[in-house]
This record gives structure tokens, sequence and C-alpha cells, in this order.
DNA sequence: CCAAGAACTGAAGCGTGGTTCACTTCTTCG
DNA sequence: CGAAGAAGTGAACCACGCTTCAGTTCTTGG
């Protein structure tokens, strides 16, 4: 026998993994899922198409390592907000605009992390992010009905609506003109007062309707 | 000249045409836009894939029209729901509970015409969708605002991230698992809770923080 | 019935982009 | 240095599904 890989050529390799992942991240902030063929990942990460198959089995496993990445980058800034210790209404107030301020700052970024349309292994990924989301506010809000701060509610429920309330907001086809002009922080402000309102609110009597 | 179109087979052109629509619709509300390749709508309509370029000038030609239909029988629904004459608020309540039924009946159909991935023609066919729904609650909310039965808000926001709600909540990957359980009527209700919640309630001062 | 022309057919064409693989280059160690 | 074997290369391959088109069938008016 004579090459045995050493620690060097592992970090090596290392390195080069990286840089295609970074590739790939870089590809998708910028133009999506679209941009990011594997041909196009290997140019920007100065590798051959067909190296990426010697660090990834395919182009979905790579894409899900990146999305994995991002999203735990932007949950973990998100639990943070919420997860403090001051009253539940101001952390939650806190969570909705780390998330929308940052949604805002990578528009395209987040609209592939949120919305875009991916293939199933990264769909995967995309759930567990999404549910992550869920449930940094879950947390808070049964914090906050717990100790009387919030009015009883289903929770899980209210967590995941106020996640489609910001994500549909900032990035949704319907979004308002307000995210595409200037005025991002008119935007954050008023996502924040739904959001408080929606946990925070009294439900008014109403008529039940039996129709469909 | 021998050949000129006449009424019998026009109207025989019609109901082929028809038929593919048809068929286009139920392919998409049984697996989605995957289950509706052309020739799979085509073999269901009874007609050869080549015929379906008779009446439309590409696939997403068709799909743009299954969705324009298939909308607008859903967005007609929640907006004779919002646009009544009792209080304003009980028909915020009755659109997000037509809206939420209706999606829950025919969740597949629901999933493609909010958020399956789809080409960019069909698109912008689910925007004017979304935007008509979200003009639907937007147009309520700023008649409540109006005579006072809601408080002040940005309703256009507003009516965008309850859009934003129900769908996540309803088709959307972080769905509570109320929505796959035969619950359905509680996550009605729920969801009805989180909406008018939104819009009534008094927002409570918060920290607003600058950290992002 | 026949000619003209429209509708229909379905197999072949084609573009796209992920994946493979025979070959080259590089690294290690006796 | 030279053999062994890993990493890297990129052009060719291939699957998939929309689209086309030459040939066929159907409908109409003379």
């Amino acid at each position: 026998m004579a090459y045995r890989p050493t620690e060097r050529t592992e970090a090596r390799r290392a390195r080069t993994r990286e840089r295609i992942v970074v590739a790939a991240h870089a590809l998708i902030a910028h133009g999506g899922y679209r941009e990011a063929s594997v041909a196009a990942v290997a140019r920007r990460a100065g590798v051959a198409t067909g190296s990426v198959y010697r660090h990834f089995g395919s182009k979905a496993e790579l894409f899900a390592e990146v999305f994995r990445r991002a999203s735990q980058h932007e949950v973990d800034a998100v639990t943070a907000a919420a997860g403090g210790q001051g009253p539940v209404v101001d952390r939650l107030a806190a969570a909705v605009q780390v998330f929308a301020r940052r949604a805002l700052r990578g528009r395209r970024l987040a609209w592939a992390l949120i919305a875009e349309p991916v293939d199933p292994a990264v769909e995967a990924e995309r759930l567990v992010f999404r549910a992550a989301y869920r449930d940094a506010f879950a947390a808070a809000l049964r914090e906050g009905v717990g100790s009387g701060e919030l009015p009883g509610q289903d929770c899980e429920l209210t967590a995941a609506a106020i996640v489609g309330a910001i994500a549909e907001a900032l990035v949704g086809p319907t979004s308002p003109t307000a995210a595409r002009s200037g005025d991002e922080e008119a935007l954050v402000a008023g996502l924040t007062a739904f959001c408080l309102r929606s946990v925070t609110g009294e439900e008014p009597r109403h008529v039940r309707l039996d129709a469909a």
C-alpha cells in the first residue's frame, strides 16, 4: 500500500466541500434555486461539476445541507429573541421583528427558505425549519398563557398562523407594496402590531355560521 | 371552397376543450401539478396529446385557465361572505370560515391553488387569486375601521397577514396536527378566533427593540 | 361522391439539467 | 523514484416531459 489520506488532505477536502456549500448558498441567495444549477455551483466554487459528486450524493443532498445551515442561523436568532427573560409580549414582539428584519434584509434568501419550490428532499428540511420557527413562538405563547399574561388559545395554531402571516406579508405574492417600497420599518411595525393583537386580543362574540 | 366550420362542429370543439379543462382540474385536485402532465390530461380527456395544443397554446396556458376558474370559484365564496350586510366582525368570521372549510374539503386542490410550485404564467394567475382574497378581507376591514367597529390598522397588511395565516395553518408544512386529524371544526374555530383577535385586539404597549 | 380544409393522432423531436465515468492529476509511503 | 490509490475533471449520457408535425380521419358544400 502507498497512499493514505492524511490530515492535510482531509483539511483540503473539507475546505473544498465548504467552498461548494458557500457557492450554493450564494447562488441561492442571489437567484434562488433556479440559478443554482450544479454546473453553476461548481463553477463558482472553482471545481468541476463532477467534483460536486465527490462531496454530495446528489444535488438534493447538497441543497438540503445549505438549507439546514441557513435556516438554523435564522431560527437561532428568532428562538433567542423569543426565549429571553422579560415579559412574554415584549419577547414576542422582538421575535417578530427579528424574523421580519432578517427576512427583509435578504429577501431572495428568505423566499428560498420559506416559499420557493424545492424538491422533496429539501422540502423535508424546510419542514423542520418552519416547525422550528413555529415552536419558538409556541413556547413563548404557552409561557404567556400559563402565567396569565395572554388569554387562553391554541398556542400551536396561533404560532403557525403567525409564521404564515409574517411569511405572507414579507415574501408572499400578496405582500403589500410597503414590502417593496423603502418603508420597511413601517411594515415591521405593522406586522408587530398585527401579531401582538392576534395573541393578546380578546375574541369578540360573533355569530357562528354553519354555511360553508 | 368546401368546408366551413359550422355551429355543430364548433359546439363539439367547445365540448372537447371543456373536457380538457375538466380533466386537468381533476388531475390537479388529485395529485397536483406533478400528476397533471399534458399526456395524462389528454388521456383522461380522451384525446391525443397533440390535440391539447389545438385548444391551448401551451401547458401553461391551459393551467392558467384551470387556475383562473377554480380560484374564481373560491374567491367568489369568500368575497360573498365578507361583503354582506351585518356587523363587520361577523362577516370576517364568516369569510375566514368559508375560506377554511372549503380549503379543508379539497385539500389537494387548495394546496395547488395556494402554495404549490407552478410555472410563471400560472403564478401570475395565483397572484391575482391571492390578491383577490386579500382584497375581500381588506374591504371589510376598511369598512370596520371606518365605522369604528375595529381599531385603526393597516388594513392591507392585516388582510395579507390573515390570508397567510389561514394558508399556513391549513395547507402549510407547519399545519398543526389538527389539520390532519379529524377535528377540522376545532381548527376552523381556532383560526376564526385568531383572525378576530388579530383585527379587533388592542395592541399592548411593548418595548420597541432596535436590534435585528 | 368528391375536393377542400379543418381537426385529430401519437410517435418523434428537442431542450434542459442532473448524473456518470473513463481518464488525468495529485498525494503518500516503501 | 515509483507504485497505489484517492481526488478531480468535464464531456457524454440519459431521463423527463413539453412540443411539434407529417400523416390520417372527419366534416362540409358543390
